[in-house]
DNA sequence: CGAGCAACTTACCATCGTTAAGTCAACCAA
DNA sequence: TTGGTTGACTTAACGATGGTAAGTTGCTCG
């Protein structure tokens, strides 16, 4: 009796599991982008035959799923009990961040996105603008704006920034310069990487234009 | 002299070219979406051997992203003299009916995205807001806000349309129902798919209100 | 002790993107 | 006319991938 040992002790690795295989994604995606997720390395990485995936997980697709799910699930819910305006722009930063953090997410919109993360976070941010007086089809109209400007732009800045060719940016402002009577305003203002204003700055006040749409 | 054939004129078909060949692709994905786009499908097409495509283009990625910024060159650019929120609003419109129109193309985000076609929209777009009296850094943000908006918006109708399951939607909604007390407000106001409100009209209504914060 | 099942492995398949080498007609210099 | 050069394409094949089918192991429970 004493002398039993613990279950599954003597496995060289701990149990496979659902949770483990995801973990294990998420890591290798950040690590080497989205094609450097395969199943034979996943599998590897787990120590663990590729086929052995195939008893938690059906496909592949869920585990790209599940994985998009997991990192919305690091965008931590505010306690909802302050100003709205703090809460929605809290969760609202944090969803971009936690984008960023991950960039090869930008690959994978296009998939449902309706995992019961990016539910949860909804939901939050809709409770919110009801606390700010938004009603009926206002409160539609500004969880929309909301939620597809923060989505759009934590994505096209995480496309700019996962670009396999870092000077795709550079290219893109070289093929301006070079044409400048095709884009007179984008090359006088520098639309596209101007040094005077931060991502972080611009978000944030595109961030407060929404939140001045309030009613009263 | 009168004897000789046109030059090319007995082939079978037009000669392969870098257009013929996104031309196709872009039918191609129309019709199977992201998966159905293979180099050898594309060639079958084409009536050519898969090989013969690396002539003209130096990888499937290349298709890719010249597809992409194939139906961004869809997106018509209005003359530009009328009212600088008629011109703004015909643009944002005619920009996300052209990602609806493909949906697939929400699948290639991550992509650079910096093509002709796409920087020549967000030049429209940047100084119709010029004429609208943004200026420093309230048309940056303005610019990204809507450009943003615009993106997001398509993007993420286009995921819940070209949703494999088409019951991806229903499936969701029916995991809100089942656990009310999670998504109190969520479940209350439907925001997933309120046939209260269409599409089209929560996303006029959202660009009217970024239209409405111009100065003055 | 033996049946049964969960968890994993071995063997294998079709398909994919891509490269290397060969073919073949059209053009141009001699 | 000839003969070589080149552009456009084909034949052949490679390695890697996602996935399936059929075992094999080892734990649990009767």
């Amino acid at each position: 009796m004493w002398l039993r040992v613990e279950p599954d002790r003597p496995r060289r690795t701990p149990p496979l599991s659902r949770e483990r295989i995801v973990d294990e994604a998420v890591t290798l995606l950040d690590g080497d982008g989205i094609d450097g997720l395969t199943m034979r390395r996943l599998a590897q990485r787990l120590g663990v035959t590729p086929t052995a995936l195939y008893w938690h997980v059906k496909t592949k697709d869920d585990v790209l799923d599940l994985a998009v799910d997991q990192i919305f699930g690091d965008v931590r819910l505010p306690p909802a009990v302050g100003d709205w305006r703090d809460d929605v722009r809290t969760l609202a930063r944090d969803w971009r961040a936690a984008i960023l953090r991950h960039p090869w997410a930008a690959n994978l919109i296009g998939r449902p996105m309706l995992g019961p993360n990016v539910l949860a976070r909804t939901e939050f941010l809709q409770s919110a603008l009801v606390r700010g007086g938004f009603a009926d089809r206002r409160l539609a109209v500004a969880t929309r704006l909301l939620a597809n400007f923060v989505v759009g732009a934590a994505l096209t800045e995480a496309t700019w920034r996962q670009a396999a060719d870092p000077g795709a940016r550079t290219e893109a402002r070289r093929h301006i310069a070079a044409n400048p009577g095709a884009y007179p305003t984008l090359g006088a203002s520098g639309h596209l990487d101007d040094a005077r204003w931060s991502d972080d700055e611009l978000f944030d006040h595109g961030l407060d234009a929404i939140l001045a749409t309030a009613p009263r």
